[in-house]
DNA sequence: AATGAATGAGAATTCATTCAT
DNA sequence: CATGAATGAATTCTCATTCAT
């Protein structure tokens, strides 16, 4: 589907170990992984491993983060980018994140529930900062016209974020952890029309009219 | 301030090897955490720490989450409790959660940021278990009568919890990883704001236009 | 007979293990020497070793190569000091450095064919440094009267320690390395002799008297 | 200069991998030197590398002890061939010492302060032994006649050569491992000087006529 | 209750060596 | 002759846990 699978499941050796890899953090955490694991699960030796990732461990960890995330953000800007209205961006893109953790649940497992602590530091931070800001800068020109236009209210960044994701970031991790059952896409209305009420600059015109 | 307290600051040998695990776990993680770190850290010996806590690593790391997730919990069904209204139960548990956060950041980077993965087993599942039904339970009969008066929207339990809470624990996240520098209560207005539109059993018009 | 039997023979754990370790290391390198291989001879776990010396088989190195030369150096600086004369001293020194290395085979082999080279950075060099210069300060403070009296030339340090110790340390090399089979002593009168006509201060005098 | 030189600088492969390995053994060691290492200085493939010294880090080790030492003795050979007085051969010999170490440091360093030990059993024993051989024969050669015309003292061999060479070999180890800074050469009249009369047959003679 | 030496299983990592291309 | 991916044995080192004092 996209960039991501082109290197998780190419029949490459860093694929295969990428594949591996993926699984065997999910199941045990990656400090709860070792390289024998991987190996095992590979078929890979372990020579192998390091000749691919000089890093080890954390250098292969830090491969499917960067990878995942990339893979995730992407999907984010397009659905921004694809959508005819304001609206339609907002909600599109509550819709790709719920679409994209079901859809990938396992790099969503290892991504939101895994990634982010401390002792956990997962990527190569160079590479994912600049990732990152790229996203960010992507996000926020697609929004700035729009507040401009008093489509968008005009929020600390980090507010409007946690206001346009934040609720479909809690559930997913729920459903990522199990503890909900039914499919995550069963939710998407009702979080994208959220997600409108909050960001919307016009809440009172809109509803009146 | 609540039961956390008392064992966390007490000038015991737990509650020093407790201080002391909280502030290594945050920086280095669960399994990135030695018991000789702890041992450092706290003055104790190993064996004493063995004494207190007969599971070692494990057994630490489970009364810190369960100590720490009881205090948030017992706060906001107080919180409720002490609402005179459902909108500012609403609200109120909204500011419960900022101030939580701001006011335990370790704890709460330790529950919310570490504790939760995979290979992070980090409770006693057992009692967890216990204190988290109790929780919910008390919540919902909170919410029951209300959603019956039409004054909450009746959902799905998660989508309620997701849509209540997610943006604060998203914004809180990025908080407590030092990505959002201005004090958290500062969007508690805003926050509580979104959580009430989200979950308010009346915006009236929209229904009954 | 001097310190360093006192660690090296003593029944302690710390001991134990440098015996193995000084036995291991002449008969394999350094370099060739893993921890295993001490932790068989020694009798003690992998794990007390390091308890003991932390910094693993280098400390254990560095440990032998300290203690060895400073028993060396302690007999080196008694000889001149319990010597009558100037020509005893130097002869004295000479005698020494045979009987030392005949007495203390494996700790010589140690020291004066193994712990010279680069990657063989044997000894914590701090320490090391620290005891080298405490040596030499004592060798010139015997020397300097004896030069300002004409009974010693005048030599650049290096040049003379060189002509006094050179041969003697040129025929120990071959005797720990097995090349040589007579009992060093042997050959003390002849390097002692030589030695004096190397550095005495008045070799014409002397002679023609 | 000597037949070292011819493989030491040669554009070939095989003189380039000497070349790189030189350097590497004398900063980290045989032991602390990696066959990548070697790759990444020499520019050669790991294949290349056993493809021209098909036992490894060992055969070269070896090839550049046996080439070194051969080009250190047939100087020194020539050295005694040359003179024209037994005198003149003793401190010519001595000379060529001195001059030998200056002129190929790295050469020298790794024969006489690495070399020796075990652990780094460095060269293909059996062409090491006939080489050493061969020149203590042409050595002995050189002296037998002398000894019997008394112009040399008669002793063991071992005993003649620490007296001999010693102290130049004792200096040049100080000056190789950086701890002498002026050039060795400037010792030269001395060292000479001191194994003249150390292995003089006839010093009274000498002197009184 | 407290201490810290001892243990040994387990993990990460390196490296010489081979071999197909 | 050259290349470099692949292998897996060997090594170093860490750590949770026990236990005698």
């Amino acid at each position: 589907m996209g960039p991501t699978e082109t290197v998780l499941m190419a029949g490459s050796r860093p694929g295969e170990i990428l594949v591996a890899a993926l699984a065997a953090f999910v199941e045990h955490g990656v400090a709860g992984t070792s390289i024998e694991e991987i190996r095992r699960r590979s078929g890979a030796s372990v020579g192998s491993i390091y000749h691919h990732f000089p890093g080890g461990k954390q250098a292969v960890a830090g491969a499917l983060y960067v990878e995942g995330l990339r893979d995730y953000q992407d999907g984010f800007v397009n659905a921004l980018r694809g959508a005819s209205s304001t609206r339609g961006g907002v909600e599109d893109a509550v819709t790709h994140h719920l679409t994209w953790v079901e859809e990938h649940a396992d790099l969503a497992r290892f991504i939101f529930l895994l990634g982010s602590g401390p002792g956990e530091d997962v990527a190569g931070g160079r590479e994912l900062r600049g990732i990152n800001r790229r996203f960010f800068t992507a996000v926020r020109a697609w929004m700035r016209p729009r507040v401009a236009a008093g489509e968008l209210r005009d929020l600390p960044t980090e507010v409007g974020t946690a206001l346009w994701i934040g609720p479909s970031q809690e559930l997913a991790r729920h459903w990522l952890g199990g503890r909900v059952t039914f499919p995550l896409t069963d939710a998407a209305g009702e979080l994208s029309a959220a997600a409108w009420r909050s960001l919307s600059g016009h809440p009172r015109e809109e509803r009146q009219s």
